[in-house]
RNA sequence: GGGGUUGUAGCUCAGCCGGAUAGAGCGGCGGUUUCCUAAACCGUAGGUCGUGGGUUCGAGUCCCGCCAGCCCCGCCA
């Protein structure tokens, strides 16, 4: 309803100029109705005009309002405007608007939402650039790695529905300190595991990785033995390559079993892409007269960022022995991805989906990528920061025995809870289903609970993982929008014919059928307007990055279809309003299988 | 010590550019089923928005101080 919004935005701005032509900047701060009985827009810019004005904020609204009734475009969106309260100006648009809208939405395949090209007038769109999931070679995916991979997904998926060309970068942890350990360590205990493919499983890559950290910790000529080995491996040494290929390709086939459950596309580009690129980019930071050699190592000191002594901090891009970390691998990336093609990816928008422990040393890297002039004026970088995942005690999630949870076990387990919960229910109800329907209920259930989850809570807060709470059937949970699904599948089949409600359905150029709409019951008018309000949801985490806000108009969405249900009858009512509410009901589950495929959650018809 | 972040109902969490009487779910209590899946719906109780100031027509939201939790702070990522 975003382009209603519009047109009213400008007719409020239209009639705060006649009235009051003495304003430099007139702003309706028309916003959605903070209540139902306030109608669906309110106009709060009466209110701050007082002062300038020295009028009452009423008076004000009230002038506001007779201009707008000379506004025929206006009348043909909006009932007459209330003033209430202090001075808001309550809107409510009329029904057969509302109806119109609806009818446009039943031919849609995108429900109403642009795409974000189309609004900025064409030309080819710079890509987006989602940094995301980013686990380590030789180590298994944990709980901390499914934030990212899943909020990743899901902004992802919003961007390329609203148009956006999305590079899904994994920026492995392929490169650097750990695999010169690893290599060290395995050369001496399990050099097979250095010649051949499966020598090794990656179960006992993690072993060896411990064990080769614990070694670099105590043992000092096993740490320089480890650093030669990443220069080695780092000039290109043929030896080293090959055992460094035989270990990501062990990980990597991993890595791909986890993704492949959750059904999330991912560009591999690691760390190690960046190797070719971080000699110059500490040549470039000198040449630029950023660097400062300090204690030996090639550092970039911060502006506004002071350490213990008040002293500038310092962003290391050169250790004291030559080598590049972590920090020099980042600017590296910064700039290819800015940087126009064909020598980088030309980059309109930056995003990194990391946990807010990073929040630093992001700003850091930004900053000193910024001041190197490696970001264009026009583009943005965002550093998409997000809290931890804590047990139901509320401290860092971790098995009994003190492990971090591997992501495979979890997942597991939530699918094995699913399908106990669905026998159990099974066996109550009498229902007889076989186990291929079993077995694909508990898995969509499952990993939808832990999406969800996942995406449900404020990205920025940590968040406490339940498996009880997120595969509870009741609240704002997965299980809760899969049955509202369930629901209208199950009236589409009790009907016959799918098709009369389906927004798929020929249904010729909408408008032919915004005549045949009929709609009288307050559980429909509700409906509606929740249904209408999909595009600003979808523009609104495009913008701000927060899938939770998607969650909750889906949760939202689907409270509002359950009362309709509860209170409207669909299938017994008579003509026209049979049909009507049908096509209510298709485009209820057109939105929610749109909103959660958006989510990375696919719907069931049955469950 | 410096920086960041969080603090909202018994529990888990929303709260958009500062807007009307602070919202939801769970749990509690009380109801609803000849009817499209009751995995639902309706009603009800429950709050000093950590705390003290400030800014203004208006503050959970912005600014300052304090308290508490978590995270980061030179060669790991």
């Amino acid at each position: 309803m975003l382009s209603v919004l519009d047109a009213l935005n400008g007719q409020l701005l239209a009639a705060m100029e006649r009235a009051f032509p003495e304003l430099t900047d007139p702003d309706p701060q028309l916003v959605p109705a903070s209540k139902p009985e306030f109608g669906d827009f309110q106009a709060n810019g009466a209110l701050p005009l007082a002062k300038p004005l020295r009028q009452a904020p009423r008076q004000i609204a009230a002038a506001i309002v007779a201009q707008l009734g000379a506004d025929s475009g206006f009348a043909e969106l909006c009932e007459p405007p209330q003033i209430a309260g202090p001075g808001f100006i309550n809107l409510t648009l009329r029904p057969d608007c509302l109806t119109a809208q609806v009818a446009a939405r039943l031919g849609d395949p995108r429900l109403g939402v642009a795409r974000a090209v189309e609004e900025a007038g064409g030309g080819s769109p710079a890509p987006v650039v989602v940094d995301f999931s980013s686990p380590n070679i030789a180590k298994e995916m944990h709980v901390g790695h499914l934030r990212s991979t899943i909020i990743g997904d899901c902004l992802a998926r919003v961007l390329e529905f609203r148009g956006h060309p999305v590079l899904r970068l994994n920026h492995v942890g392929d490169w650097g300190t750990q695999f010169g350990m690893l290599i060290t360590h395995l050369k001496q205990v399990a050099p097979e595991a250095l010649e051949h493919p499966d020598a090794v499983d990656l179960g006992d890559l993690v072993a060896f990785y411990r064990q080769a950290k614990a070694r670099f910790d105590e043992d000092e000529a096993f740490q320089s033995a480890s650093r030669e080995e990443v220069v080695k491996l780092q000039r290109g040494d043929p030896d080293s390559l090959k055992a460094w290929r035989l270990l990501c390709d062990q990980s990597r086939r991993e890595f791909q079993k986890i993704y492949d459950r959750l059904d999330i596309h991912l560009d591999e580009r690691g760390e190690s892409f960046y190797n070719p690129y971080l000699q110059t980019v500490v040549d470039d930071l000198r040449d630029a007269g950023l660097l400062v050699v300090d204690d030996g190592a090639g550092c970039v000191f911060l502006e506004g960022m002071t350490g213990k002594d008040g002293n500038p901090l310092p962003l290391i891009v050169q250790k004291r022995d030559g080598g590049f970390n972590y920090a020099t691998t980042d600017l590296a990336a910064i700039r290819y991805r800015f940087a126009p093609a064909p020598q980088g990816d030309g980059a309109g928008r930056v995003i990194y989906v990391t946990d807010a422990g990073q929040a630093s040393h992001f700003a850091a890297v930004f900053q000193v990528a910024r001041r190197a002039g490696w970001i264009p004026g026009s583009a943005s970088v965002e550093h998409v920061s997000f809290g931890l995942v804590q047990g139901e005690d509320g401290k860092k999630l971790k098995t009994r025995a003190g492990d971090t949870v591997r992501l495979r076990d979890l997942l597991d387990e939530a699918v094995e809870r699913a399908e106990a919960d669905l026998r159990r229910r099974l066996e109550e109800e009498g229902r007889q289903e076989d186990d291929a329907f079993i077995a694909q209920v508990a898995t969509t259930v499952g990993l939808a609970a832990v999406k969800y989850a996942d995406l449900s809570t404020n990205r920025s807060t940590n968040y406490q993982f339940s498996f009880d709470r997120m595969l509870a059937l009741t609240g704002n949970t997965a299980p809760y929008l899969l049955y509202a699904v369930v629901r209208i599948a199950g009236i589409a089949r009790k009907g016959g014919d799918l098709a009369v409600c389906s927004g798929s359905v020929a249904l010729g150029s909408g408008s032919a059928s915004s005549a045949s709409l009929r709609f009288s019951e307050p559980q429909e008018w509700a409906l509606i307007r929740e249904l209408l309000r999909l595009d600003a949801v979808i523009v609104e985490v495009e913008t701000e990055l927060l899938p939770n806000r998607l969650c909750n108009y889906l949760f939202e969405l689907s409270q509002v279809f359950n009362r309709f249900y509860d209170q409207v009858p669909v299938l017994r009512a008579e003509e026209p309003a049979r049909a009507s509410r049908l096509a209510l009901c298709g485009l209820t589950a057109d939105t929610l299988k749109l909103g959660l495929g958006l989510l990375g959650i696919p719907t069931l018809e049955r469950m």
